[in-house]
DNA sequence: AGGGAATATTCCTGTCAAGGAATATTTAAG
DNA sequence: CTTAAATATTCCTTGACAGGAATATTCCCT
């Protein structure tokens, strides 16, 4: 084993961190869009749209559903839900307490060992 | 005004968008530590670790508490509430029931004009 | 004051990802 | 079969960013 990181998927977080991608997730919230619609409300080109959505659904956040000419794409729920319960393990840090008890212990620990 | 990203902070998902910095977020979930603990448990060197914790103290992912020689690192809670309930606001999508709806009317347009 | 630990900063280099423009692909319609 | 709309893909260029190595800074200790 090699340490790799457990809980959440770095694919996802990156992918959300991109603006363009972070306002069609935004955007796909109430309904699926086609990539046309997409690109317009955006002010996009339709080419950066695409690559957009492409990245979007490799990593799972979106799905496609072919209809003749169009490409529908819809928000996955799959990715918000795991990064919902990766969040949620951060509660002790959200609700603080934790720190003061550590700090404490650990202060002790340096001063006694130097 | 422009239509810019409204709910989340982009700058704290393209912090953590990055393994090092990831891992050493989950490092920090059970404790403060010193900037050479962080580097000696995640095998980095010392200025590639001061730089990543810099990246997340400049985000407010992290906060720093000097003391003496020593610089401990510690984790905000502010970022996390702040995805936390940004991810909630996707509940809709992570429960499902929505595009079911969309779906069948899509589905009905297309079959009667075919 | 001087030496050494702990940490930050700088400079350099290579990699990767995003935008632009052009082009390929698929599909419907006449 | 030709054309046009919708979408995907390719190629190119540029900018951001991470790692490496060296160096600067800060602080303790004697």
């Amino acid at each position: 084993m090699s340490g790799k990181n457990p809980g959440m998927d770095m694919t996802t977080l990156s992918a959300l961190a991109e603006p363009n991608r972070m306002d069609i997730v935004e955007l796909l919230r109430d309904g699926p869009l086609t990539v046309g619609e997409i690109a317009d409300r955006l002010r996009l080109r339709q080419p950066q749209a695409s690559k957009h959505l492409k990245v979007l659904s490799d990593n799972g956040i979106l799905e496609v559903r072919a209809e003749a000419n169009r490409r529908i794409y819809k928000l996955r729920p799959e990715p918000f839900q795991a990064l919902d319960s990766w969040v949620k393990s951060f509660r002790r840090v959200m609700e603080d307490r934790f720190d003061n008890l550590e700090d404490y212990l650990r202060e002790l620990q340096n001063k006694e060992q130097s």
